[in-house]
DNA sequence: TGGTTGATGTTGACAGTGTCTACTAGTATC
DNA sequence: GATACTAGTAGACACTGTCAACATCAACCA
């Protein structure tokens, strides 16, 4: 028979302990770098604690993806809001881009990691599509709800997160570093393909 | 004294071997799943073999990522050429997205690893900016190359960059199949965020 | 009350990994 | 022929994830 009671806090505090434990290590030494082990050491546990909670290192890095989503959400939530809906949109592509330039590891955790199979998928992805959720939600307000209309806001959807997810990719990428490009076009580089995609979104398209 | 003798033909057949070897487990397990004793096995020689060609697991890594970059390079160059710069740009957008589609394992190499540490930096960097050389090489002819122009040419091609390399991103991202969106749009997401970003820089921009 | 159960932890082992060292065999140069 | 260098092998090391077998201990039920 199944004990009924909910779980005490000590076993919590592990769980828990482990997310923060592991990134730290993620941000000391790469998401390539972290190993259970090391966490476990960092807690001042054996090796096989943490498998108590996790049946895996994969579970484990998981769940800190799936937090990382829930902060990338909560960080895009809390954004300036405009009554103007194109405004809004505009705040929206500037919270984004500066959650990847503030969190750039777990902006690459998010978006360049190959996800571990054995992935929580059904929660893991309500949180990971939050992001595109927020921008239809914006876009149909611009556009309208109509059945005529869906297809329209998916689409500019899809090319906003493009423009905005590849300008953060190209900020924070290994690359961009190497151009050896004019001074201070970086810092413009943003403002600059957010005018671009405004212009884009102002146009007509059939 | 060193020899000075070129290296004779079998040498070169492992170190290029390896290559071929690790190429194929990546696809077949993954970047993260690449072992050099894999590599070793799959060649049928001692798991210290490759170290004689190369010092580091990571080394090797940065090997196969200099050449995915360099069939890039040559993929870019072997598209369609169009007398009209504005054309050009567009067949060369349309060919980096048919790379990055055609080959995701070499795209999500070059674009979504860590660069190994041990990298031939100089050589790998030289390789890897072939792309936006290009581009810069397609918009000067668009916009001149006076001085004046320099800085304008250097924030659209990362505003054009930004945009088809998100466009990849987001189309081979785990991300994506989970969304549900409308049947269709996904095949037409490349062309109406082409579209769009055609009137972007039709647009006038200070 | 005492036995059972399940959660949380430990220790020890295993195979697999990257990499160091020490060795062998061959070959080009002096 | 002596030497030096290259390309390879074999063994060891520390590290990893994970499995199995234990130890505790609180909660539950007879």
């Amino acid at each position: 028979m199944p004990r009924k009671t909910t779980p005490v806090l000590p076993q919590l505090e592990l769980r828990d302990a482990c997310i923060v434990a592991a990134q730290e290590v993620i941000a000391e030494r790469g998401i390539e770098n972290l190993s259970l082990r090391d966490v476990a050491r960092k807690l001042g546990v054996s090796h096989q604690a943490p498998y108590k909670h996790y049946p895996s290192r994969d579970h484990l890095l998981a769940e800190v993806m799936r937090r990382c989503f829930r902060g990338f959400a909560a960080y895009l939530d809390a954004r300036h809001r405009f009554e103007d809906p194109e405004q809004d949109l505009e705040s929206l592509g500037l919270q984004y881009l500066a959650y990847a330039q503030r969190h750039p590891l777990e902006y690459r955790l998010m978006f360049s990691t190959t996800w571990p199979e054995s992935a929580d998928r059904p929660e893991l992805v309500r949180d990971a599509t939050h992001a595109f959720d927020v921008l239809l939600g914006v876009l149909r307000r611009i556009h309208g709800d109509s059945a005529s209309m869906r297809k329209k806001v998916e689409l500019d959807a899809l090319y906003i997160w493009s423009t905005v997810h590849g300008l953060a990719g190209v900020m924070n990428g290994q690359c961009v570093d190497q151009l050896a490009l004019q001074p201070g076009v970086m810092k413009q580089a943003i403002r600059h393909a957010m005018n671009r995609m405004s212009i884009a979104l102002a146009g007509r398209v059939d």
